[in-house]
DNA sequence: TTTTAAATATACCGATTGGTATATTATTAG
DNA sequence: CTAATAATATACCAATCGGTATATTTAAAA
């Protein structure tokens, strides 16, 4: 697979000659299905993301509760080291920050994964506030984006000093907000 | 100088040439003074890194009050959008990023920054202590870490968003923490 | 002013880059 | 079985890469 490549090098530290070595085809075969190699690093992004935003979707269906279901996101997270070695890291901070002053299209749509991902959650708050789990009180997006900013801080801290300690204790936090904040 | 090109751009995606064109001088006279682009890129990492730990030192300066100084850090970074931008980013998010999985010595630098600023906080809390402003249950290490990877988050979120109301936000969040965890 | 040494520039190196035109092989349709 | 089509491979391109040996200029020492 090339996506774990581009995600651990960046875009422009990945030659094609990588490319082919890793997915046993030529640079014939390669450009025959992709246009250039900005048009290979988005599909392999959007493939990436694709299966990182299922993950999170079935951990999800564990419970119908929106309040349980901010808990799952939290435990996803907890295994989130491990999980984001296979894709090569995480690819919303690693593409995210390589592709800033870089790559426009590949910037745009991390930036889109992002809003996707923000909204879900801004969703379950809503349908927890509807469901009167959670305080009437609470802006759905406001929480939404500070739960993901301190997310990526973690993952963040954890990749670049090796320590999962910075993502358990950050998910810690998370669940006493949760339980502090939220809980009606 | 050259040390915005690296950051922003990265560390691949940074050519000898875009290094000439930027210092005015030739590719002899750069390996003159360097022993080759990895020894340029931490020089250039080192030299951004001293001018950001010397304005905060500077900013720090307004009050001899640990508690007080706290506040200021998050003060500082109250600007810190538009400041990083000068350096081309946020050098510890961009060369940390950057750097994983590419480039050891690099990397290590990025590591040791990171302590060291980890212990400066740290070392502001214990002073808080040792004062009596800060409670004595509190764990120094363990809120330094904890602030600096909320702001770490905060400045991913901004630059990729490029939207700093994630910074106002999570630098809104740290001054009630240490109003409400950290005060006697 | 002459000599010496340090800094910089020039010109080049082999290797690699992203990309493509063309040839070849698989696959499908008739 | 054959013809058409799609997928892949081969061989190549100009441009650029990091790096260096050597020439030239600048500055300091004598």
């Amino acid at each position: 697979m090339v996506a774990p490549i581009f995600n651990k090098n960046g875009y422009a530290a990945t030659s094609l000659h990588d490319i082919t070595q890793a997915v046993g085809l030529t640079k014939g075969a390669i450009y025959g299905n992709f246009k250039n190699k900005e048009a290979l690093a988005i599909a392999a992004f959007k493939f990436t993301v694709k299966d990182l935003l299922k993950q999170i979707s079935i951990h999800l269906e564990q419970s119908n509760s929106p309040i349980q279901k901010l808990y799952l996101i939290v435990d996803f997270y907890r295994n989130y080291y491990n999980f984001s070695q296979e894709l090569g890291g995480c690819p919303v901070l690693n593409i995210g920050v390589d592709a800033n002053n870089q790559n426009t299209l590949l910037l745009e749509n991390v930036r889109q994964v992002i809003e996707k991902i923000q909204d879900q959650i801004a969703n379950i708050v809503e349908d927890g506030i509807e469901a009167g789990e959670i305080s009437t009180e609470i802006n759905a997006m406001h929480f939404s984006k500070r739960l993901y900013t301190l997310i990526q801080g973690a993952i963040f801290m954890t990749y670049t000093m090796q320590d999962e300690l910075y993502m358990h204790e950050t998910l810690d936090q998370l669940e006493q907000i949760i339980s502090n904040e939220l809980k009606i």
